[in-house]
DNA sequence: ACTTTTTGGTTGACATCGTCAACAAAAAAG
DNA sequence: CTTTTTTGTTGACGATGTCAACCAAAAAGT
């Protein structure tokens, strides 16, 4: 297994922590996840109804642009929302390809309670820690944070 | 009896920061994710085979307890890696049912180079440190899975 | 004006992913 | 020797996601 050390010193040791790391957050994160699922909307579902609520009133390619979703699967997503009575496509009165998004107090209501039930986990789990352990926890994420790159676009809304 | 026994002095601030790390953290594990989608083979699959490696022989059901996928979807998962002659399923002599799962020298080469590939993946990103900040990242992520529960199942396979 | 191109969105076809229940054969338990 | 459990396969199916064709409105080029 050669590695070609044309760059700085960095030991397969640390590549290895790295890699550990991302594997057991991977772990972490997934069990975080079925909560979502639990709810009955997908995570694609959740996350179009996040950014809608994000800055209203929005347009499906806002939405796509900040998501990533392909065009045709968030055209059905949305109209899945729709169907549901979660969101409302208002045509725009400016331009008439483009419908407007907006919550119904009904989407509002299953947001709110999405994101309630998100904190709620959260809490479980730093409750779960003492008062110093959480402060180190917390510096160390602010770390992880400032030294990857992303953070401008980051929002993939999951935990 | 103290009040912050029941509910400890955790502010709303903690509970945001540490969901937005993990938002954080997903769209991180979400560019390295896609590097085993150019490989042709799904994360599922990749994540079998590594299990498959880890301590041979394992039965199916060995992996099925380590991964946590569904029987009949890791026994299609077996079937194809198998069709593709990266894995041998040998039945076992001392119990009809359970068949040994074995590398091929094709599927071992495959794996190496599907954990080559991470570890220039990880370099890479961690190139992108100066020295001291790569010091820093590995503290904090070595900080962050000793705080955080799941030390000893967490085996996600995925950077 | 009137063509051409781009943009926003929908739809159909389709592949992949993943779950569930039914099933068979071997083994273990009774 | 019957019953139950374990190991694995299969069929059916829904959910997820991708791709290209398509349409109408708008913007741009002439």
């Amino acid at each position: 297994m050669r590695m070609s050390n044309a760059i700085p010193h960095i030991t397969l040791e640390e590549i290895d922590a790295f890699r550990r790391f991302n594997r057991f957050y991977t772990s972490f994160l997934g069990a975080l996840r079925n909560d979502y699922l639990r709810s009955g909307f997908s995570l694609a579902e959740v996350r179009t109804l996040y950014e809608i609520d994000a800055q209203p009133p929005r347009a499906a390619c806002d939405v796509m642009a900040a998501t990533g979703l392909d065009k045709g699967y968030l055209s059905r997503i949305l109209s899945h929302l729709a169907r549901e009575k979660l969101i409302e496509k208002r045509p725009a009165h400016n331009d008439g390809r483009v419908k407007h998004l907006l919550l119904t107090p009904k989407g509002r209501v299953l947001l709110d309670d999405l994101q309630e039930k998100a904190r709620l986990e959260a809490r479980d789990t730093l409750c779960a820690l003492g008062d110093e352990a959480r402060d180190e926890l917390m510096r160390s994420m602010r770390s992880i944070m400032r030294l990857l790159p992303g953070h401008a676009a980051g929002d993939e809304h999951t935990g």
